[in-house]
DNA sequence: AGCACGCCGACT
DNA sequence: GTCGGCGTGCTC
């Protein structure tokens, strides 16, 4: 008889496998071990459950020895467990998530880096010497491993390291390797507030599950309410956890911690240093921390004594992870809340359908902020009919916003355009042939980044200089830029008004939390007078001498008609009405629409957010559409078409009875090849009580695809391209 | 990741 | 036939 464990593999694919536990060592579900595997060496969690009797003892290997980390607690590993589940990932992957190797195995070992052989063996005439020169002619002199030359080839792994066998390719060696002070009191809080706040703190100090919708229009003061619920937390001697959609929003808010607490948070987020990660999940584990600010992949850490997570402008799409395991950072912090018994709070100015409909149900307590903190009131709200007021030939703002621009500068007050795209022109084309230019491994143009003087794919990030000639017809200077975008906008502006201080924000131009922060810092300093940006303008950032708000093409969000098209609009655009007038000052938004009338447009002249939402509730209720029915979204891709399409139809034919469940599909996907690969779509929607978990395990189960073929499940998918 | 296995085209 | 090259599957 052997003692077994069973230890869950930091793998995508392996799961958990059973150990032989050596003798003299003692092990715990949650210690974290290393394990060999093959002929590799893996860390891994210990597992509860039962054992796999179908593998012999004689078959098992030891556990080689525990890593000196902190175990990974109940609450997490259930967490885990419901994660795998609940979004058909593998569960390895979802460890990962809980343990990041980088932040506690010390560097991780890095593949070994080649380098073309200067005196390589000559090749015979073939396939293969074909790709002896390909290297030839691609060496630059730098080292890389053998995937990145696969890459750089377009050959397959394989073939490179036949290559490395033979001594064309060569290993180059590696290179050089607080608890509890007393708390400042708080501010004093508007009735509204304190009311929310009293909710909060009942519930902080009850340490019970329970989830809030704190719930109220930009500028209200929610920050300053669920403050007090973190103060209260961290009086019981309590740790938090708040998560922020990104990390352009960190140094803003940090601004607001210390000013309230007077200390500093851990801040956590994929841009750290290994150190700083090490530090920080150290102390969040040990207790010794109270605070940890991050991004969603925060939700994973260990907390040795969570006492409350806040989720802030929780109806942020960025909140949704889309690459490796797509879950929603929103849902998962209820459900970690739930594994912990605590409550969550979920601020927004505009919740989604999904969250208010959980109000309703009576699964969320709602706290209400009606009006805006400090007196200031809602901005005016005018929208600029593009068919009657348009702009002139070329441009782009229409004059009622043109002269609210000028009028706003004339007092010297700032005003912000939003338009939600990055570069010059979202699309180039032949005036002598008509072809656009494409991204060569998406479906998808090409846009105009005049700045950078680049072409770039905003899928894959293809780029390339601008072409002086057509690539198609050859036509020299024929390629004109179509529709606008920041950098056209900013262009117009200048020609506008030479005089004003215009800035462009967007993720090309603010790519660090100190950017962000040089740029509140110069938009206080009143160096700005025109802010030209995309989504980035639309949160978090206080502007108190912006008076005039201007969304260019508020028509933009609906093209594609994905679920949540109208419902994203309203709030980006809602979010950017909100910059204006946060102060003494009144503020003006402009709204440019072709459609004036569409009951969205209206609903956003009125400040009706509850019209809105009544009807787009009635809308997806119909259809059978979140929060009233399930979806989960099923990608099958390939590099190659006619295996992809095969790949598809297979499991088309494979679909098990579908009780409850409605398939639809396969349709090429909107982005129908992305980075090199094609791929088909398959939409599963099942009713609220069907859990269409198992019946998607059922089927990818019974279908062997080639391992040419990737499948990705998206449950409760948010974008549908 | 690294190894065994088996398929297939190129050359003896 | 045979050999080298390359894709595939397996690892408790």
């Amino acid at each position: 008889m052997v003692a077994r464990v069973r230890v869950l593999l930091l793998d995508g694919r392996m799961g958990v496998l059973d150990y032989r536990l050596p003798e003299g060592m003692t092990l715990a579900p949650g210690d974290v071990v290393e394990v060999p595997l093959g002929p590799r060496r893996l860390a891994g969690i210990v597992w509860e459950g039962e054992s796999d009797a179908a593998v012999a003892d004689e078959r098992l290997r030891p556990v080689a020895r525990t890593l000196a980390v902190p175990p990974v607690p109940p609450a997490i590993r259930r967490l885990i467990a419901f994660v795998a589940d609940y979004y058909v990932a593998p569960i390895g992957l979802v460890a990962r998530m809980a343990l990041p190797s980088a932040a506690l195995m010390g560097p991780p070992a890095r593949p070994p880096l080649y380098r073309v052989a200067k005196d390589a063996p000559p090749t015979r005439a073939g396939p293969r010497r074909k790709l002896v020169e390909a290297l030839g002619a691609l060496d630059d002199g730098r080292p890389r491993t053998l995937a990145d030359w696969a890459r750089l080839t377009a050959a397959s792994p394989a073939r490179l390291k036949g290559l490395a066998e033979a001594g064309v390719l060569v290993v180059t060696p590696d290179e050089a390797p607080a608890i509890a002070a007393p708390l400042p009191p708080g501010p004093q809080l508007s009735a509204a507030q304190q009311k929310a706040a009293d909710a909060l703190l009942g519930s902080v100090r009850a340490r019970a599950f329970q989830p809030f919708l704190l719930d109220g229009v930009t500028g209200s003061g929610k920050t300053e309410v669920y403050f007090e619920a973190v103060a209260a937390a961290l009086g019981e001697g309590r740790q938090v956890l708040v998560l922020l959609p990104e990390i352009a929003l960190t140094a803003p808010w940090l601004d607001r911690f210390r000013a309230r607490f007077g200390f500093e948070p851990v801040v956590w987020h994929s841009g750290l240093g290994i150190a700083e990660r090490r530090a920080g999940f150290a102390r969040m584990a040990a207790g010794t921390a109270r605070v940890v600010v991050g991004a969603r992949s925060a939700l994973f850490l260990p907390v040795a004594r969570l006492g409350l997570i806040v989720v802030d402008e929780s109806h942020e799409p960025a909140f949704k992870q889309e690459e490796g395991v797509p879950y929603h950072g929103r849902d998962v912090a209820v459900v970690r809340a739930r594994e912990e018994g605590v409550p969550v709070v979920l601020a927004s100015a505009t919740p989604s359908l999904e969250t208010v409909e959980n109000v309703a149900r009576g699964l969320y307590r709602l706290l209400s902020l009606p009006d805006r903190h400090g007196g200031a009131s809602l901005p005016e709200v005018t929208l600029v009919d593009m068919r009657r007021t348009p702009p002139a030939r070329g441009k782009w703002l229409a004059p009622p916003l043109v002269e609210a621009i000028g009028a706003a500068l004339g007092r010297h007050e700032q005003a912000l355009l939003f338009l939600n795209r990055r570069g010059y022109a979202p699309l180039t084309l032949c005036r002598a042939c008509g072809a656009r230019i494409q991204c060569p491994h998406c479906t998808a143009w090409m846009v105009d980044h005049r700045l950078a003087g680049l072409l770039m794919c905003h899928h894959c990030g293809h780029q390339g200089p601008r072409p002086e000639s057509c690539p198609e017809c050859g036509a020299l200077d024929s390629l004109v830029a179509c529709g606008p975008g920041v950098e056209r906008l900013a262009e117009e502006v200048a020609a506008r008004w030479p005089q004003a201080r215009a800035l462009i924000v967007t993720s090309d131009t603010v790519r660090t939390a100190a950017d962000a922060a040089a740029l509140q810092a110069a938009v206080a300093a009143r160096e700005v007078d025109i802010l030209i940006g995309t989504q980035m303008l639309a949160k978090g950032h206080d502007f108190p001498e912006l008076t005039v708000v201007g969304v260019v093409d508020a028509d933009l969000g609906l093209q594609g008609g994905d679920l949540r098209a109208g419902e994203r609009s309203f709030q980006q655009v809602a979010q950017v009405a909100g910059r204006a007038g946060r102060a003494r000052k009144a503020g003006q938004v402009f709204i440019q629409t072709h459609q004036p009338e569409a009951p969205l447009m209206q609903a956003l002249a009125r400040h009706d957010r509850e019209g809105f939402l009544a009807a787009e509730r009635a809308l997806r209720k119909a259809a059978g559409m979140p929060p009233f029915g399930r979806l989960a979204a099923l990608l099958v891709s390939a590099e190659d078409k006619a295996r992809a399409t095969e790949a598809a139809e297979a499991l088309r034919a494979a679909a098990p009875p579908r009780a409850g469940v409605q398939l639809f599909g396969p349709a090429p996907a909107p982005l129908a090849m992305l980075r090199g690969r094609h791929r088909f779509r398959f939409l599963v929607q099942g009713g609220r009580r069907v859990k269409i978990q198992d019946w998607l395990r059922q089927w990818l189960a019974s279908v062997k695809l080639p391992s040419a073929v990737r499948v990705s499940v998206d449950v409760d998918p948010q974008s549908f391209l």
